[in-house]
DNA sequence: TGTCAAGGCCAT
DNA sequence: ATGGCCTTGACA
């Protein structure tokens, strides 16, 4: 458990909350959990917790159940890519400059804070909200524009390129499906998951839900957070030039798709399509996606919540912005395109189901690399019965 | 040349 | 299998 030195630094590993040794694979963790992450990687190990994906890590229960604590490792953020797979030692990664710049804005943000305040500063981030009536920063008392600006985080307009993600998610497999046309989407999924993962933890909302909380949240999205990053990619990108090109796949035809993919993705590809007509008849707006988004994130069903009144609370009001947001400078608003957008979102869930019945017979066949965020999720989905 | 994250070692 | 400590080596 690390002998103690004095000094340092006061953080805390923040997969088991022992004390952080330094940055390990992406960010800063104790040694324990270095080691624990090298060993499980470097073997490619793979566990089983018998429980429900639900176990406590903390530094006294950590060995208890290394696939919670490895699932947690990924949630976390430490990277697979930062384990070497020629096991060379010593030197530098790419990941040199992102400690560094970490280092940077912890600092700043250090002297920011003494600056402010003194003698206090116990960093608190917060416990548990009690629920629809804990809001920090936005009462819900104000009018529409300052609300939604509240609601809407600065991330909202990074733009994920993920080659190859749209076309075999939306559109239908690509012919090589045998010979890395799967792993190049895996790859895609991989770093867009991430990514989702990495959008959701900046939701302030977000961080104020226990980490348990969290992760059931994502757990219970990830695929539908998924589909609807794509869509909405493909509608805000594709908008002013001819419309979905991409969408029957410009390579495939749909009878070699049958024969290659089998009928789920067809099937899959026709509803991708209706969905994206009808979201494209819409017109909806980046703000709108934004909003849908987090819909879709916090969706009080998810089962075992801790705090499903949060949740609830949250989806209120961003359901409350979405209905009330005035659209276009110009255009009146719409009381009917407020259900229309939820009848979206419901079709959004069922391409959804189907994508993710697709990735789970990849995993079945065992084409999904274990120890993947992915991999996570999906047994994590499987294991609840959704 | 010092730094410090990677891998290795080995008592528990 | 775990985790505290050791060695390595690209980069500044
Ligand atoms: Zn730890
Ligand atoms: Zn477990």
């Amino acid at each position: 458990m690390e002998v103690g030195c004095a000094g340092g630094l006061e953080e805390l590993c923040p997969v088991c909350g022992d004390r952080v040794s330094g940055y390990h694979y992406g960010l800063l963790t104790c040694e324990s959990c270095k080691g624990f992450f090298k060993r499980t990687v470097q073997n490619n190990k793979s566990y089983a917790c018998v429980e429900n994906q639900r176990c406590r890590v903390d530094k006294t229960q950590r060995r208890r159940c290394p696939f919670c604590r490895f699932q947690k490792c990924l949630y976390v953020g430490m990277r697979l890519e930062a384990v070497r797979s020629d096991r060379m030692r010593g030197g530098r990664n790419r990941f040199g400059p992102l400690y560094k710049r970490d280092r940077a804005m912890k600092q700043q943000r250090r002297a920011l804070i003494q600056a402010r305040f003194p003698p206090l500063t116990p960093t608190a981030p917060q416990g548990g909200p009690p629920s629809a009536g804990g809001f920090p920063c936005p009462p819900p008392s104000d009018r529409s524009p300052p609300a939604a600006g509240l609601l809407l985080d600065p991330h909202t307009e990074l733009v994920l390129t993920v080659p190859g993600v749209s076309r075999l998610v939306l559109g239908g497999a690509a012919p090589p499906l045998e010979r890395g046309g799967f792993s190049r989407m895996f790859s895609g999924v991989e770093q867009l998951l991430c990514a989702l993962v990495g959008w959701a933890r900046t939701s302030i909302f977000f961080r104020q839900l226990k980490v348990g909380d969290q992760m059931r949240l994502l757990q219970g999205c990830w695929c539908e957070l998924l589909v609807q990053d794509v869509v909405s990619r493909l509608l805000l990108q594709g908008r002013g030039g001819g419309s979905l090109d991409l969408l029957p796949g410009p390579e495939v035809e749909l009878s070699d798709m049958v024969s290659l993919a089998g009928p789920a993705l067809v099937s899959l590809t026709q509803r991708g399509a209706e969905l994206l007509d009808s979201l494209s008849f819409l017109e909806v707006d980046p703000q709108e996606f934004t909003c849908i988004k987090l819909l879709i994130l916090f969706n009080p069903d998810v089962r075992d919540l801790e705090d499903p009144g949060f949740v609830a609370g949250v989806q209120q009001q961003v359901a409350g912005v979405l209905r009330e947001s005035p659209l276009r400078p110009g255009s009146p608003q719409d009381p009917g395109r407020f259900p229309r957008l939820l009848r979206g979102l419901s079709e959004l869930r069922g391409v959804s189901r189907q994508v993710e019945e697709v990735l789970c017979c990849r995993q079945l066949r065992g084409e999904v690399p274990g120890n993947s965020l992915l991999s996570e999720m999906l047994q994590a989905g499987g294991a609840a019965g959704v």
